[in-house]
DNA sequence: GTCTATATGCTGATAGAC
DNA sequence: GTCTATCAGCATATAGAC
């Protein structure tokens, strides 16, 4: 039954989230203002307060959200036995997720500046949990002797530099389909670690 | 001889430029006014506009400075006659040059989005000229067979991707050093194109 | 060349009516 | 739950004194 009353709670809450996510990744935080959010909602200012305290939690909430859903994600999807097989399992989820949540992740690293000092720390630690799930399938294969590569930590950080960069020119509908760009970089991958 | 006057053109300006490359890196240019510019340069912020017609306008040429910079950089360093001599002075340029000014790099791919469209297109088009160099050595890899790559363009922007990644997490004085890490990055970058 | 003073407008956030 | 009205402050940029 819908409700007959001006309260829309439920619609509004996640709809200010979606707002500001769009805007902050079109514009960056600090130039977008509370009015504009509210405009694209479709309310005033000042009802934003009754569902962020303020703009830095706005912020901040959205990229929680983002890493803590992206390390559930990976938690269902990781699978493969030997090392290879789980690279490869990670480098196509990550572009898979990247496309999908492709504002969020944007966020997520352009934004990094605009937290406080306790925001940054927290949003750092799943960050690098995040990474660390990579860092390990580096590390077991390096021991496997199914890799040969010189630094765990470098490959890793290559690694996840090259994937993120499917954002900065890859547009679905064009030259390439989804499943011949995951290929393409898998080989790279592969290459990297001389697997 | 110094000048005994209030006149300070040739200091002040180049200061100006340097404060604001300074804090647009490390704040972001939408959350840096032009007071705190002023401050750091120990000048009002009236005195500014003798300067620059406008904060857009000294964004702009910073950006634009750096990418011309590094074109010609670019052209002084390039050198070897095989794609893959050609691929190895690439890689270890390019890792030296965006350590040296890494708040040069690092601005010119945060700020993008904070410049007009003509500036955009501006610098846009110095950015392609500079993936172009890339591009090239890579495609005469392709054809003469010193290589093995699936797509030119996807290999080149995956290699521009790992090598920006650097910045984000590298530290002079640490456990790597500057020699040391360009070898690996290079080792990554032939596995990449099958070398 | 730099200063002070100022214009005009937007900012994040709050108070109280409905 | 949302509105209107408002606060205090800061933004970019300019004008005119020195």
């Amino acid at each position: 039954m819908a409700r007959k009353t001006g309260s829309h709670a439920e619609i509004t809450g996640p709809a200010i989230r979606a707002a500001a996510l769009s805007l902050f990744a079109r514009s960056g935080y600090a130039a977008v203002s509370m009015r504009e959010i509210a405009g694209e909602v479709g309310v005033r200012a000042g009802a934003l307060y009754l569902y962020t305290p303020d703009k830095q939690t706005l912020l901040f909430d959205l990229l929680r959200d983002h890493m803590e859903h992206l390390l559930g994600a990976w938690a269902d999807a990781k699978s493969g036995t030997t090392p290879v097989e789980r690279l490869e399992v990670f480098v196509r989820f990550h572009i898979d997720y990247h496309l999908d949540r492709s504002d969020q992740v944007f966020l997520s690293y352009m934004e990094l500046r605009n937290l406080t000092d306790a925001n940054f720390q927290s949003i750092e630690t799943l960050r690098r949990t995040y990474e660390d799930e990579l860092q390990a399938i580096l590390a077991d294969g390096l021991d496997s002797g199914d890799f040969t590569l010189a630094d765990v930590r470098v490959s890793t950080m290559a690694l996840i530099a090259m994937l993120n960069g499917v954002l900065t020119w890859y547009r679905e509908g064009g030259r390439l389909s989804r499943d011949h760009l995951q290929g393409i970089y898998w080989n790279m991958a592969r290459g990297m670690v001389g697997a």
